[in-house]
DNA sequence: CCATGTCCATACGCTACCGTATGGTCAATC
DNA sequence: GATTGACCATACGGTAGCGTATGGACATGG
């Protein structure tokens, strides 16, 4: 009849979505596949679709917890420090190291995965509404630093793109990446060059 | 006997590895499909198989194809500009310029296919020779043009990132990113901000 | 003119995944 | 205590690609 509480071993379509997220951190969209992750979750197909209709219901469900929470942590980071330039290397500090410290299996290899399959018809729009979130943000803290608009959103783009590529390469080649200690400082002299401004 | 001219019909070895290098641009290390491949080709699988032993052979042969081809790029790029600052911001207009104003099908999309896949174990090692050398080289102009070998290192990797960036997201958010005469502007002020040297 | 080696077509079996169909289990309800 | 609906297992058919096997076609040298 109604939502039963019932036992406790049935599935919801949210372990389904978590477990989506999962792989798809680890193997990229090509290991969200419904076989596999059944395996995985200890069930068969016929779980998976009595919860969706279809792989590509799976794959928007976690593209749009993804999207979600990363609308979340964004808004969280709006930390109110009162000084700008303060704001922003804080932030870049934390994305930054974030990014390259953590074995890749962490936050941002969701991000990385969608990279990857960028042209996908369901990442697609994702990506291009968080990114642009992301851009909207970074331009304006480097305007209220100070720069013009125009020069705010190139430099909120560079800045970007530095920490796409960084996240890129501490992936795809973590020796060239320094670690610990060098990696901050790194970091440091990183942001310092991102965030001058000349008046 | 020996190698038959014949009628100029059969194909070569060499056709399959461009043809691989062609799919690997247009969709990626999945898109380096023997059947595909041979489709596309007019032939069949009874062509590949003779020519290559493996899947993996192509992918191999099309990797060290382009890894030469990378070298010989890096190695013309080497143009003996007297003035160190102006051979840096030459070669940074060049390649961001390239990478960004291309439909995408251009010379750095072989680039992101490979980024994509990073982790594959033909392409991980091709990646990771690729990255430093060209590291290695960015790293000495910034040392030429005053920083110290540290300093150095690390403005190079924060220029490589950025250039990955871009070409990252000129790939999946084309729309998101300068194109034109604001493109050429854009380049300008990136290039002055990676290229700041404090005395 | 036939024998040999080059180059390719076709057919086969295998694996991995998708989606469907169908039936079973078990808790809640009447 | 029979029924109903939530939840899942199993079996099926279909597609796409890999790699193998085998048998041509066909040019060339003997």
């Amino acid at each position: 009849m109604d939502m039963a509480i019932g036992k406790r071993e049935s599935l919801t379509a949210n372990d389904w979505t978590s477990a989506a997220l999962d792989a798809l951190a680890r193997g990229g969209l090509g290991a969200v596949a419904v076989e596999p992750l059944a395996k995985s979750l200890g069930t068969t197909k016929g779980s998976f679709y009595w919860h969706f209709t279809d792989r590509n219901a799976l794959i928007a469900a976690a593209l749009e917890r993804w999207e979600q929470r990363d609308t979340d942590r964004v808004i969280a980071a709006v930390d109110r420090t009162p000084d700008v330039a303060t704001r922003l290397r804080k932030l870049l500090r934390l994305v930054f190291t974030a990014v390259v410290g953590d074995p890749g299996a962490g936050a941002g290899s969701v991000e990385l995965a969608l990279q990857a399959t960028a042209t996908h018809p369901l990442v697609a729009p994702t990506l291009a509404r968080v990114t642009e979130r992301r851009l909207a943000y970074l331009t304006s803290l480097f305007a209220e630093l100070g720069l013009s608009q125009a020069r705010a959103r190139d430099r909120g783009l560079l800045a970007y793109a530095a920490f796409l590529g960084h996240a890129q390469l501490a992936h795809s080649t973590p020796d060239l990446v320094p670690a610990g200690r060098a990696l901050s400082s790194h970091i440091d002299r990183l942001i310092e060059t991102l965030t001058v401004v000349e008046d």
